[in-house]
Parts: C-alpha cells; structure tokens; sequence
DNA sequence: CTGTATCCCACACGATACTG
DNA sequence: CAGTATCGTGTGGGATACAG
C-alpha cells in the first residue's frame, strides 16, 4: 500500500517491512512517538546527529506510508507536532521483539569476550525444519 | 557481540538490531536458512538478482555477527553449507511480527492487485511462534 | 520554530572477470 | 562449486545556508 520505493517486488513481508523502517532514524523516531507527541524541534534534540535535513525527509517518508501523522497548528511561532498512527503504532509493536533480541544479543549480552565472536561459541544448529 | 560495524553508540536495542539486519539481502538471507540449510549456491537461486559478491559479502556479515555457521565441506568440488545459529533462529523469530505487520501493512492486501502476493508460502514463521 | 535548497561524499551495491 | 578482485555507480545521508 502506502508508497512501496521499491519496484514492486517484495518477496515476504519482512523486506516490505524493512523498506519502511530502513532509513538510519527511522525506528529511533519511531520510539520516539511511541513515548508521546513531539515536536520537531524536540524530535532533533532526541535524535543527537540528526541533521534536518534528514529529520525531515524521515519524517516526510514515515507519514507518506501512513506511520506518523502530522498536525500543523496556523500559529506564530509555527508549531508541528508528530505522533503515531495506528499503523505506526502497529509497527512499533512489531518491532518490540527485535529490540528485546538486539539488548539480548548485540548491545551487551553480558559476556566479556562479547567483542570477538570465536568460532567455537556459535552453535551450529539447524533451524528446524518445523 | 560481534562487529558492531557503528560506532558504538546504539540508542537502543531496536537500531542494533537493524544494524545487523540492515543490508539489502540479510533478512531475505535469514529467511531462507530459516526454512533449511543451505548452499552457497542454492542461496544465489533462491535471491534472484544477487551477486555473488554481495552475497558473499552479507554472509560473512552475518557469520562475523554469530546469525549464521558456515561449514565447509573439504570435499571436490567444494562443498559450503550455510545454516542458522541459536542467535539467528532468535533473530529470525523475533523478524516474524515484524514480517506479519508487511504483509498486513504494507503488501498491497486491500486491493484487487493482491492476488499477486502468494500468500502461501510468504510467512517466514521458524518455528512455534505462529 | 519548522522547515527547503544546494552541494558533496562515502559507502553499499552491482557488473564483470578471474581463481582454488 | 564457491568464492575473490576490480572497477564503476546511485543514493542515502551530512554540512551549510537560506526562507516562511
């Protein structure tokens, strides 16, 4: 639906998934929004790096395929807030897993030698078949 | 763990994951380990449009990121399985809200075209989760 | 405050050729 | 069969400046 980039050619949904999700801030504004509305000043101060520039392609790109909705409020000073959408609350739900794998598994998974993975840590077994 | 290829600041466990995720064939990569090991060559079939470079180059990735074991059969002519790890049948799981919210979200499902996706065989389930 | 408009560059990816 | 080696490229993203 919302804005597929890529050609058409999806293969499962987890790569349709990962066109939505793949820009570098993405999944951090998403979490975000998950917390509250924000502001887009508040947004770029969340995201330390970001440029806005890129904050507001991101931005532009998530509320294109139906994630973030955005309300402009007619005042001066200007004032923007972003929130989810029901998709874009979806979303975050979906991700909740992969984000318990990455503390898990990447951000520190509490070995010392986590660093440098030997070859005899990495268990060879099968995913099954079933 | 391994080869964080970031600089080392990860937000939260969502972007670590993504990280690991992120190249263009990885999680298509996963989900065919996911079903069954192997072959070097097998996977250049089943990921219509790789090069062998690249796909060489996602799955030294992934080894070094502990997701998935390479065998190597000394055999002639050379025999290389590629299997999934505890690590990756984890991650692989936790991809699977992940890939239902695409298919739900993102393949064209309300429309007359979806006839196209072949909702047969697109679930990437590993294993009980579904 | 909330953005565009340019310019620029690294790096992921692709094409092709070659090797153990 | 299972890869490397080389070279070329597109584009996502960064810096900076400007605008409503």
């Amino acid at each position: 639906m919302g804005t597929a980039r890529r050609p058409g050619a999806y293969v499962c949904g987890v790569d349709a998934a990962m066109d939505v999700v793949g820009g570098k801030w993405k999944v951090l504004i998403l979490w975000a929004l998950g917390e509250r509305v924000r502001r887009f000043g508040a947004l770029r101060r969340e995201l330390p790096g970001v440029t806005e520039k890129v904050l507001a392609a991101q931005l532009r790109e998530l509320e294109a395929d139906g994630i973030v909705h955005r309300e402009e409020y007619p005042e001066v000073p200007p004032r923007v807030e972003y929130s989810l959408t029901a998709r874009g609350v979806a979303l975050n739900e979906a991700l909740a897993p992969l984000g318990r794998w990455g503390r898990d598994h990447v951000l520190d998974d509490g070995s010392p030698a986590a660093g440098q993975v030997r070859e005899d840590d990495d268990v060879p077994l099968v995913a099954g078949t079933a």
